[in-house]
DNA sequence: TAATGTTCAGACACAGTGTATGGTTCCCTT
DNA sequence: AAGGGAACCATACACTGTGTCTGAACATTA
């Protein structure tokens, strides 16, 4: 059927990967492009100029374009949850790990702002990605179930309460915060303003008291961290 | 360049309101398709067969197949403000008018599950819907303001903390657990669960106490509604 | 050399959206 | 009663996007 197969080796622009496996350049090609643009917006065809892959290639690695998204957010996401891992053996005081998981979950967003957020837009749009995120929060709620149950006071304070529920709410109002936040939406698009708010709902369903403003008391020992 | 239009003055059934206009036919067929089927599973064809029209009398209405969402949208949440505004007047013990708040929040999504359900999964497709839904929001969160503003209890709480992003966090995580409960995610699919804990959150968060446990404390004047 | 795996270009079938055309019916006005 | 226009219809079209398929060019390894 074809009329005249003039196949040229696919000479790449020596600046790209070239001998990159296909598959690795489909996907980082994904991730540059959901750094401008929204996941709906991107076609098949949009991947294909970017990561100069053929159809038949595509097709080859990935059963459809949200495949991609998913494997995208598994890794982001166990990323994730390797950072936020030192979170739950926490024992230092309470408000500052709650302050600093939270502190970490805005810049996981911040770093994979494009990826989370497409995930969460297109949840609405393909049942698997619906059930991976489902799967993800799932392990955030999982963690801070764990968190609480293993904190007394939190437990007291909670009394016969669903700690599941509470966990599993807490979980997703950061979700929505954060996905806020990078949507730009005002006021979470001020990351002080973001933790301040997460932070002080957390401490404040599980201990009650209110927020110890931190910025307020510049202590010595505030977190180590990396250079903000 | 047609063949031979055979066009029959379309007769309906006599057991539907043929007699209504289409536009109305329109828009209670989508509400109604959105009772079983996510609004991304549905094409414009299934909603001219449902609302027995034509696909030019369809466009002749509305601009798109969001446009029809969009109404139906308006529609609801109208309806709910009107439902919410003895809220933010509440005089009344304020948990109490907390957690009625909460629990019509509850009703309007379990009676507007379908369409408000589509809007949240329809705004990453959907510029337009995207900004009626945060329009919507802000509505609530004014309210939410208004109410936090004029308490000076939750005032002096809540500190020199940005009273309209406390405010944002709690309509925005209103949003999300009504919604998974919408989908029927647990726990929140168990709507005293559901009720516990954004009440919960709202009073832990705006006076620290812990919520009341209303269903332990049966008193006699609970608050006048309608039949359960 | 032959088999196997990777990659390509291109075409295809299918589904869905929004627009356009032309025709019908019915009501309201003149 | 004529006729003008609004509401409505069926049909077809142009376009975009998805996922599949074909056939061929390589490259690697057996």
């Amino acid at each position: 059927m074809p009329s005249k197969p003039g196949a040229q080796p696919a000479r790449r622009s020596a600046a790209e990967p070239a001998s990159t496996g296909l598959r690795e350049r489909i996907l980082s090609a994904t991730r540059e492009l959901l750094r401008e643009r929204r996941f709906d917006t991107l076609s098949v065809a949009d991947i294909l100029t970017a990561a100069e892959v053929s159809r038949a290639s595509f097709y080859f690695y990935f059963p459809s374009r949200q495949a991609v998204l998913g494997e995208l957010v598994r890794d982001a996401v166990a990323q994730g949850q390797q950072a936020a891992a030192p979170w739950i053996g926490g024992s230092q005081d309470p408000v500052a790990a709650l302050r600093a998981g939270v502190r970490d979950g805005a810049r996981l967003w911040r770093d994979n702002a494009g990826v989370l957020m497409a995930i969460v837009e297109s949840q609405g749009s393909d049942e698997g990605l619906r059930a991976l995120w489902l799967e993800q929060m799932n392990l955030f709620t999982d963690a801070a179930v764990a968190r609480i149950e293993s904190d007394p006071q939190a437990r007291r304070r909670l009394g016969d309460m669903d700690v599941r529920a509470v966990a599993a709410s807490l979980t997703w109002m950061g979700e929505r915060l954060y996905y806020l936040a990078a949507a730009g939406v005002p006021p979470f698009d001020d990351e002080e303003v973001l933790v301040d708010v997460l932070t002080n709902a957390w401490v404040s369903i599980l201990y009650g008291r209110p927020v110890t403003p931190p910025s307020r008391i510049p202590r010595a020992e505030q977190r180590k961290d990396a250079a903000d």
